[in-house]
DNA sequence: ATTAAGTTTAACCATTTGGTTAACAAAGAT
DNA sequence: ATCTTTGTTAACCAAATGGTTAAACTTAAT
């Protein structure tokens, strides 16, 4: 692996553990197990460094998102298929939605910045499809954006509050990670029955 | 309003935008108008006051919630009872939530210490009646902890991820508090539709 | 009026932090 | 072989940051 790969993956790991203002270069640089003068050498400011890991980070999720939401699936099966994928895919990184949650709340300017991005998560296809559902008589008449809400809820927050929730329902990781497996299920199931006809 | 009230408020204020790493001392300072040496004067170092801070932010939810949860009501009663008082809470600190669990998560030496409050919120007696209720017949067989979790996330997670949501679904800070709004009577009904036999 | 206690300020301090520099090593190109 | 580019290191630097101090001011009790 080369050094630049080291000090990025090091990066990703501290940021989002300790989120941009925690994180200090020197221990990215001891993570990374190479120099600290080396960060800057590849990445010219902490700024930079974060933001490629950053967008790195949203870039996985996005595209995910998106092909599921624009896809040609009735909108039952997208719910199935975007609350699968997206609870599997962040199992592998646990600590992902907190920590893009946690720095589009902290820096504002990245916000707009992220939502240029091609790669960007865009619901708009599926709000129609809602409201076309909803005309045809499939699904009883809600609000779609609330129904997106919801659905992006009931996925996310569970990770994005993690340790509040292992806190206040007590239960171990392993627990929490047997509860997010059950959730595949779980989310489909009760988004599908209150809003089908 | 007594200095200490002044730094209070100026430390809610600063710890709340900016989370506990990215305060600074003196930015409290200017916030309140009062002389930085007071914050120490008062509050002894940042962590006591952050956490003077952390533990009343946590304490005007808290009792609001065990409140409900154990009271003798119903569990429809219970959940519309839940989601409006929290909203209509929340409404008045939109940042409250990301605030607790944003360091709920960087600080994890500070889950231990506010579990031990009384004032915690306790969910087992509400987990315990799904599960009377669910023997009774009144609602679907389904786990009471990912109804909870469903309860959490429905009305929390808007507002924890708030920036991202204006953004994704791109939305006014008026239309996002409408929605809110609006929101009080979306999720019971969403998830009563959804146990409901 | 004097004293004692609490309150407030400006100046100061040690440490931390992001960032730079200059020398040095490795590797490719000529 | 030598030159040039790229990679790497230790030492260094200025600014920021949490925290301290000693003196001054305010207030209320004696």
């Amino acid at each position: 692996m080369s050094t630049e790969e080291k000090i990025f993956e090091a990066a990703f790991k501290v940021f989002q553990s300790k989120g941009f203002t925690g994180a200090r270069m020197q221990e990215i640089a001891d993570e990374a197990g190479i120099n600290k003068a080396m960060l800057h050498y590849f990445f010219r400011s902490k700024e930079k460094l974060f933001e490629a890991v950053f967008l790195n980070a949203f870039g996985k999720l996005a595209p995910q998102v998106n092909e599921i939401f624009n896809s040609e699936d009735p909108l039952f099966e997208k719910i199935e298929k975007f609350v699968h994928s997206y609870i599997s895919f962040v199992m592998d990184y646990p600590f992902l939605p907190q920590f893009i949650i946690q720095e589009m709340n902290n820096n504002p300017e990245f916000v707009a910045k992220f939502l240029k991005d091609e790669k960007r998560p865009n619901p708009s296809k599926l709000l129609k499809q809602i409201e076309t559902e909803i005309g045809l008589g499939i699904i009883k008449p809600i609000s779609p954006k609330q129904l997106l809400l919801d659905i992006f809820a009931m996925t996310a927050f569970p990770f994005a509050a993690q340790n509040l929730v292992k806190g206040i329902i007590n239960i171990s990781n392993d627990e929490f990670f047997q509860l997010m497996e059950e959730r595949k299920i779980h989310i489909s199931e009760q988004i599908i029955n209150a809003i089908k006809k």
